[in-house]
DNA sequence: CAATCAACCTGGGTGC
DNA sequence: TGCACCCAGGTTGATT
């Protein structure tokens, strides 16, 4: 569910409301959650820590914890991270709570495919995380590192924007966006993209990215914030999940297909082969 | 190297 | 109403 505008949302959200709060205590509802460590240890691991700091790497959330710890949460599909100040019912499929000095922050997630790592240092151990390729919003991601990338890679275009050691953040619905602006078929390979192609998909990944980001997020199933509230930007989007509907552009019919296992929308005028 | 598929899960939607 | 089946913002690992 989550990729990089509804992660960044969530990071902003909770570095505001948590940041210097310390966590008194962790309840386990569902053990596989915890990545690492053994899930016997982390309640102990994380009690008394402080919360310092909240970042954003690719589609990780990274608590920078008090005693030089980390804790590195993934939210995959449906995962929820909420945070809320009165202590109500949890939630079906809440498998993981952090009770804080003051409210309390909880993973909830229906397909349970969400993980959380708690680990020394700035979480350079989770490797997950040191294969992630440049941030797209971050000087690192060059129109010449891009453009080094496409001209390698007989990959289809589509598959690569969601390699996250390309580019890290991007997600089955920002892929189709950006491809969509920039009037890239998503079967094309990689390789094939003009210069100007390659340029306009660089601009157009950038420019999708903070345009959900602006709307905080996408909600077409599972995604909140981290005040449990729903983003707007489902509203904004023009081809992913309207198949069969008008083009915003030219009006043609967007159509779906399935591409690398992930279905695919894209109109066949704006976007030709 | 690239593509496909199964796994990991639950629940909503569709068609018979 | 029931049931079988397909689908879903992700990622990994096995196989072809």
């Amino acid at each position: 569910m989550p990729e990089l505008p509804e992660v960044e949302t969530i990071k902003e959200q909770l570095a505001a409301k948590i940041t210097g709060l310390t966590i008194t205590g962790a309840t386990i509802y569902l053990e596989k959650v915890i990545a690492v460590p053994a899930p016997a240890r982390f309640g102990e691991t994380i009690r008394g820590r402080t919360i310092l700091g909240v970042n954003r790497r690719g589609k990780f959330l990274l608590f920078d914890l008090s005693g030089g710890y980390c804790l590195v949460v993934h939210l995959r599909m449906s995962g929820q991270l909420v945070y809320e100040t009165e202590a109500g019912p949890l939630p079906r499929h809440t498998h993981l709570v952090f009770h804080l000095d003051r409210g309390r922050l909880r993973l909830t997630d229906l397909r349970q495919f969400g993980r959380v790592w708690l680990v020394p240092a700035a979480g350079a151990e989770v490797k997950e995380l040191r294969k992630l390729g440049p941030e797209p919003l971050s000087s690192a991601f060059t129109e010449e590192y891009f453009l080094a990338r496409l001209q390698k890679s007989r990959r289809r275009i589509k598959a690569l924007l969601l390699d996250q050691e390309v580019v890290a953040g991007i997600g089955n619905i920002y892929a189709d966006e950006a491809l969509h602006a920039a009037g890239v078929h998503p079967a094309r390979r990689a390789s094939d993209l003009s210069v100007r192609e390659g340029k306009a998909l660089h601009h157009a990944i950038q420019e999708v990215l903070r345009e959900g980001i602006a709307h905080r997020g996408t909600s077409i199933r599972d995604y909140v914030d981290a005040g449990g509230e729903e983003g707007s930007h489902q509203h904004f989007l023009k081809v992913h999940n309207r198949a069969g509907r008008p083009c915003p552009e030219c009006g043609t019919r967007i159509e779906k297909v399935k591409l690398g296992g992930r279905g695919t929308y894209f109109c066949p005028r704006c976007q030709p082969l």
